[in-house]
RNA sequence: GGGCGGUUAGCUCAGUCGGCUAGAGCACCUGCUUUACACGCAGGGGGUCACAGGUUCGAGUCCUGUACCGCCCA
């Protein structure tokens, strides 16, 4: 006989065993080539940045998308889970810069940009191998062959080949406007990469002194007040905006004003994007508003459009540091009040403006103002609205080579033409082919994609994919010449003058030097990292490469996430899977949770509440770690995982959670159960099962596991993580140890019957092992291996087929078992159960806790027969020398009482009267209770007349029944005397 | 400011189509070295379902409003 399971539960053995069988065979590397007939299963794994390890959040997505894969692996699906890692161009570059200057006191610009672009590499390389690490330790089943990097030479030629045919589409166009610039990292940064955040701040109120003063009503007016939260901009004002409603307007409107400081002399217009003053006003801006507001269209986002709309000049007075500079558009810097300020930081300059308004007497007032102030969500500092060159994507456009396969035309209450990058994304939304999971998130994606504006995908960055844009001051450069489709040429603009733009598409490395030889220059900016990313479910199938892995695995399933990520990363996805690939990249979206410690907050970095997923791993391990959080998965938006600090060995303070004791406590109680198991299959011959032979436990556990299998199966398909691992713990833990396994130790003694026993014992452990290998994979499949020495081959005759599998996570996922459900049998056990439970309740009030004794009972026929037909069950688990029910039974002398249902059960010669006195009076007081309820129920006229019929007779039933126990109870305690 | 979600036992969460005494795990109490498991076994106590109205024979569940907490977006 082979060895038997360790007596004690160790997951880092089992762990390490079990990742060297995954690794021995191609088990999680499918084959693309072969017969395709749509039973394929695809995910692409959220690239992690590689900025740093993984946290607590991505454990729990990657084990959700496990749980997934591995379930549909075992469906027999062609299941591809394709791994890798994102650059995450600022997040990394900001790190590095931070770490080098930290250590070496260096910056970025004190390297040449190969270099720089180096380090950040020696980075991504360590950081990709601890998060490899990190989800190989997790169990997940990645196709590790496959792994791929966003900035990797396949990768690369995706984006390389989109971003031609996009310029080539007319889609990509060079802008200059004003975008949100971050000061710090001196990089532009989308919308959605603005965070913001409430500010304390102030409202400084600014006279700006009129060329010749107006009289109003008698009064004569030297000057007007504006109000600003930024003083430091009014250098780069072109005008001071009224409201036209604004009574004022007809002495001020046309007049002039010297503009402090600067000394240049600027227009009042009019324009109705003013507030009105109104300090009763509950718009805090008509509170805080004088009327008079002051216009920078080179650096306020509304003055711009105020500015295009008045033709006013724009001047931009600060360098990309956030510095003042006469060197970026502002030419009449000539005042020496001016000069002083040149050089100063943007808040330097605040104060220092704000001083000399003070010491000129040009300072009304300063009001405190709280406000929302958008930041940088790498650098954290206030984002700055900066005039400035960039490469825009046109998300708008109808794309007319599309219309034939799209359509055109707008969506219906919109205005996204269906043919353009919007209209790709958003369309099969709206026609439901694509679904959100949960529903409610699918709203937060249309009003993105309704209200979306141009992209801006160029960043001021090293580390990316550098921009492959050519240029050549004048309209009429020579193009060098090269085969058709690898060279494409716009006229465009610049501060200079009319310039040539040329993108050269992927593999015409020829083409770009003779460029360069040329005295062309290429663009030194990097895309935006979502550009790459958007191309992820297919770039690393090799498009644009008609590949194997294209045809076979494109377009995925699901797209498992977080829903911060809906906008930035899921739209654009389904976006640039149409453009490219011309289908949305998968059909479910489903968003999981996110994780807050006990008090509801985010886990943070800042805050010190985070859980390092490896930590968990090592303390209670893998298994534990993922049932816990896949037990957590419901459809909320928040898990909340209680957090407590910890010392480890070597005297390091670290994060963990109770919570992991839930799964740790359920791994070790299936290693124990199936080793108990195991230890009963000595001998074990599947020959020898019988259908005739099944005994009732064995029907009943049958029942119960085909009952557990549909349901499981039914919650995975419908994206439930929670529900089928509850169901699995209640039949695992209650109906299989807590029951069967205690019945099966009985039969095991009895020659006769234990060949069955055996059977269906190490059938029922086979499928609960296969039921569970998608949550708990490692413990599963080590058990499984020990399962697969002892007991080879497992099937139940004709009821079942086993398959065999050398390895449970390649082995058929359990059904066709529907037939073995017996609601007959089920209800036979439960009053089994129940009378079970009534002895033990007497045994332990009395405290007859191992001691044989005698029980009776007396029940309806039905009942009774049921009970003595399965004695033997009733007196093995509630420890009885004898049993015996019959309708009508007399409560012998001195036996205890509990009644159940329509049940009383007697248990002989244990009494004590004061204590049986006290249990019936309670049970009596309960009883009268429900009974009084359900009569005031009954005697309602409009519940009798109008409730269904069903729960009116329901009631009636229930009250017979109370009735009856009452009379009972009350029967017993006549008895005892009084 | 707009959108979304939450509030049920001390804690973390279920609760389907409105219908029997509102469930689970952890924690708590009592008993147990029962030949797989004390990370366990048996039994037990614990709830004004956030608040206020409404619809209904009947509301944790549906509707309206309020409060508090959180997230996303601008």
């Amino acid at each position: 006989m082979a060895e038997q399971l360790d007596k004690v539960y160790d997951p880092q053995t089992v762990e390490k065993q079990v990742n060297a069988l995954w690794g021995s065979k191609p088990y999680f590397h499918p084959d693309p080539s072969g017969t395709i007939d749509g039973a394929t299963y695809t995910i692409v794994i959220p690239p992690p940045n590689v900025t740093a390890a993984l946290h607590l959040g991505h454990a729990l997505n990657n084990t959700l998308q496990d749980v997934l894969i591995r379930f549909r692996r075992m469906q027999q699906r062609k299941t591809l889970w394709m791994p890798g890692t994102d650059h995450a161009g600022i997040a990394t570059q900001t790190v590095v810069e931070k770490r080098i200057l930290a250590e070496e006191g260096k910056r970025r610009t004190d390297f040449p940009r190969e270099e720089f672009v180096a380090r950040v590499q020696a980075w991504k390389d360590e950081y990709e191998a601890t998060i490899i690490g990190q989800l190989r330790a997790m169990g997940c089943s990645c196709d590790w062959a496959r792994t791929r990097f966003t900035m990797d030479e396949v990768c690369a030629k995706a984006v390389r080949a989109n971003f031609f045919n996009l310029f080539r589409d007319g889609l990509i166009y060079r802008g200059k406007r004003l975008v949100n610039w971050d000061p710090a990292t001196q990089t532009v940064l989308a919308d959605d990469e603005v965070e913001h955040e409430t500010v304390r701040g102030h409202f400084w109120y600014l006279r700006y002194p009129l060329v010749e003063p107006v009289e109003i009503d008698t009064k004569r007016i030297e000057h007007v007040t504006v109000a600003t939260t930024r003083p430091e901009t009014m250098l780069g004002d072109t005008a001071v905006a009224m409201n036209p409603a604004d009574p004022r307007t007809k002495y001020l409107v046309g007049k002039q004003i010297r503009l402090p400081i600067a000394g240049r002399i600027i227009p009042i217009i009019a324009d109705e994007h003013v507030v009105l003053p109104n300090p009763e006003s509950e718009d805090e801006k008509a509170r805080f508003s004088t009327g008079f507001l002051k216009v920078t269209p080179a650096h306020d986002p509304d003055d711009w459009a105020i500015g295009q709309r008045h033709g006013l000049p724009v001047i931009n007075i600060m360098a990309p540091d956030g510095s003042i500079s006469d060197k970026y558009g502002w030419t009449d810097a000539t005042e020496p009040e001016a000069r002083e300020l040149l050089g100063m930081d943007r808040f330097e300059a605040r104060e220092a403006i704000v001083e000399w308004f003070r010491q000129e007497d040009l300072l009304e007032e300063v009001r405190e103002y709280t406000h929302e102030v958008g930041h940088s969500y790498r650098s954290h500092v206030p984002i700055e609205p900066y005039l400035s060159d960039q490469w825009y994507i046109a998300v708008k456009k109808p794309i007319e080579h599309l219309a034939a396969k799209f359509g055109d035309g707008l969506i219906e209450g919109t205005d996204v033409p269906v043919n353009s990058l919007a209209g790709l994304a958003l369309k099969p939304l709206l026609d439901g082919r694509l679904r959100f999971i949960p529903e409610r998130y699918a709203r937060t994606y249309q009003a993105w994609l309704e209200n979306l504006r141009d992209w801006p995908i160029s960043r001021q960055l090293w580390w990316g994919h550098r921009i492959p844009v050519w240029s050549e001051p004048g309209s009429d450069a020579a193009l060098p010449d090269g085969p058709v489709d690898s060279i494409f040429s716009v006229a465009g603009q610049s501060d200079e003058g009319p310039v040539t733009f040329v993108c050269v598409a992927p593999g015409h490395e020829d083409l770009e030097t003779r460029l360069e030889v040329e005295g062309w220059s290429r663009d030194d900016d990097v895309l935006d990292t979502w550009f790459s990313s958007a191309l992820w479910p297919f770039s690393t199938l090799g498009w644009p490469d008609e590949t194997a892995e294209m045809k076979t695995f494109y377009p995925g399933d699901v797209l498992c996430t977080a829903r911060e990520i809906i906008t930035l990363w899921v739209s654009r996805m389904v976006m640039m899977g149409q453009y490219c690939a011309g289908d949305i990249p998968f059909r479910d979206v489903y968003i999981h949770a996110m994780i807050q410690d006990g008090e509801g907050r985010k886990m943070s970095k800042s805050l010190g509440n985070g859980i390092d997923p490896l930590i968990a791993i090592d303390s209670h391990g893998a298994d534990a770690m993922r049932f816990t959080l896949a037990s957590m998965t419901t459809d909320t938006q928040d898990i909340r995982m209680p957090v407590a600090p910890m010392t480890l060995p070597d005297g390091r303070q670290v994060n963990t959670s109770p919570k992991f004791d839930i799964g740790r406590n359920f791994c070790n109680k299936l290693w124990n159960a199936s080793r108990f198991a195991m230890m009963n299959l000595d001998g074990f011959e599947p020959t020898q099962f019988d259908t005739d032979d099944l005994d009732i436990i064995s029907r009943w556990i049958l029942s119960r596991l085909a009952a557990t299998e549909a349901e499981v199966t039914a919650a995975l398909e419908a994206f439930k993580f929670s529900e089928p691992l509850a169901q699995l713990y209640r039949f695992f833990w209650n109906d299989f140890c807590d029951w069967y396994l205690e019945w099966v130790k009985f039969s095991m003694r009895d020659e006769a019957r234990r060949p069955i026993a055996q059977n269906v014992l190490a059938f029922v452990l086979d499928r609960t092992l296969r039921l569970l290998h998608p949550f708990v994979p490692f413990i599963t499949e080590g058990i499984y291996r020990k399962l697969n020495e002892l007991a080879p081959a497992r099937r139940l005759g004709s009821v079942a087929a086993g398959d065999g599998s050398e390895a449970l996570t390649v082995a058929q996922w359990p059904k066709g078992l529907d037939g073995l459900v017996n609601a007959d049998v089920e209800e036979q056990i439960r009053l089994v159960q129940e009378t079970i439970r009534a002895v033990r309740d007497i045994r332990n009030k009395y405290n007859k806790s191992s001691e044989g004794l005698a029980a009776s009972a007396a029940a309806p026929q039905a009942t009774a027969e049921v009970l003595n037909a399965n004695g033997d069950l009733i007196c093995q688990l509630a420890n009885l020398n004898c049993f015996r029910a019959a309708e009508g039974a007399a409560k012998p002398n001195n036996a205890a009482t509990t009644i159940v249902e329509q049940t009383q059960v007697f248990v002989h010669d244990v009494i004590d009267p004061a204590a049986e006195r006290a249990r019936l009076e309670k049970q009596k007081q309960e009883i009268q209770q429900a009974k009084k309820a359900v009569e005031g129920k009954l005697a309602n006229e409009n519940f009798v007349s109008r409730a269904k019929p069903e729960v009116v007779a329901q009631a009636r039933e229930r009250l017979t029944q109370l009735q009856e126990q009452l009379q009972a109870v009350e029967t017993h305690l006549a008895e005892l005397g009084g």
